[in-house]
DNA sequence: TATAAAAGTTAGATTAGTCTAACAATAATG
DNA sequence: CATTATTGTTAGACTAATCTAACTTTTATA
């Protein structure tokens, strides 16, 4: 049985290597980052998780899951994602307020617990700020996705994600009418500062990059990624 | 913020102090017993308790709870039982399964999201071994219960509740036909060996006195513990 | 009440997870 | 390619929670 802290490392390793989709490994320095450790402390604990055979790794070389950690890592995953569904649709939480508890949810170890959730939710596809659920085996499809960063001038589309979850962000996007399956079109984007002219729905608003990097969309005519519309 | 541990140990000194009714205080030993623990580190432990004002505690002495310690084992308490009524009425979990899920569950930090469980639940009185669910504030009236030992030959009972909440146990009072709500008499008790025989529904049962200590009832015609029915 | 039994404590060790400070290897750059 | 910057490791220390083994206090009983 995995700990709290070897769980949490698990999924830090996935986020970097499966869903952020830069490369298949990641740094002991990164990791530590994200974790919120000194870089000492996730250096032990990549040569604890070698010595479990849930990671890949050599002396001043980069981390990668093994199968048996990826299938691990997914899995803490799926009940996160599980659980915040749960409070969003069943508890009515709001979209920001989820993740934190889901943080400590995830680490209930029950497979019959969340196979009885995930009927219960009806078989949900998606969590509450557009990501997939991985199913009982620990897999995915990972999407090829797009920002609103990356879409063209003019070309309506439609939100299907969300990558940041801190509650400033959800509440920023709250407040100017951005969410799930809302049609955005990227106005104009000003080259000189980086701002972008965003019209939702109505309403036209200037953001940052930051924001525009954090936002999933597809093509709003035909729902595709990549499209000829 | 307490841990897992120290969660585990107020709840233990709360079950022995408040619920068994025997004493209001509790000695290292039968902690340690309880919790599976030697009693050195029981010893350290209560110690550990006593710094934070949890316990009342002297070298040597028993241990007791402070009002913040029974207010934070209480709401540990609650939060096992709320989830074991979820597990229970909105999952399909059986009764006998239900223990083991609500033993990580109680551990989750939100009273949000206990508040928020206990209005989807509509505001249960009972578990679902018919044990009180406390208040969001800890608090519970503890009933004066008596068990199918203690009641006198050939008045019809109801049963409210049970003590033992192992998995063995529940499945045998399943097998028997005894759940909660039903009408059990006692039909003779045997002094020689200690056997009881039972009448439950329309079936007599022959059972031991570790089963009849373990089931709590009312009268079967007003509904009281004390009564001159 | 003296002795034995039970209950409880202390000392010292271990493991997981963390830190700081000093050091070493690798990568980037002039 | 030599120097610097970045990245990663090691050593040593700390805390929480546990153990074993030896010791002490309290309680029971002959
Ligand atoms: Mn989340
Ligand atoms: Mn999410
Ligand atoms: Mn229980
Ligand atoms: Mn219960």
């Amino acid at each position: 049985m995995l700990s709290f802290t070897e769980e949490n490392y698990l999924k830090a390793i996935v986020q970097h290597t499966l869903f952020d989709g830069i490369s298949d490994e990641v740094g002991v320095n990164q990791l530590a980052s994200t974790l919120n450790v000194k870089p000492a402390t996730a250096s032990d604990m990549v040569r604890r998780l070698k010595k479990k055979e849930l990671v890949h790794y050599e002396r001043y070389g980069k981390v990668s899951l093994t199968k048996q950690g990826q299938r691990l890592g997914m899995l803490v995953i799926r009940r996160h994602r599980l659980w915040e569904t749960f409070l969003y649709s069943t508890l009515n939480f709001s979209w920001d307020e989820v993740h934190e508890v889901a943080e400590e949810l995830e680490h209930v170890h029950s497979g019959k617990l969340m196979d009885r959730l995930d009927e219960f939710l009806g078989y949900p596809e998606f969590d509450p700020h557009g990501e997939a659920i991985p199913n009982c085996e620990g897999e995915i499809k990972i999407p090829f996705r797009m920002t609103v960063s990356e879409m063209s001038v003019g070309k309506p589309c439609k939100v299907i994600a969300v990558r940041d979850e801190s509650v400033d962000f959800l509440r920023y996007l709250d407040r100017i009418g951005l969410a799930i399956g809302a049609t955005v079109v990227v106005v104009h984007r000003e080259e000189y500062d980086e701002l972008t002219t965003l019209r939702i729905g109505e309403k036209d608003t200037v953001v940052s990059p930051k924001l525009t990097s954090n936002v999933y969309v597809v093509c709003g005519s035909c729902g595709k990624t990549k499209c000829s519309c």
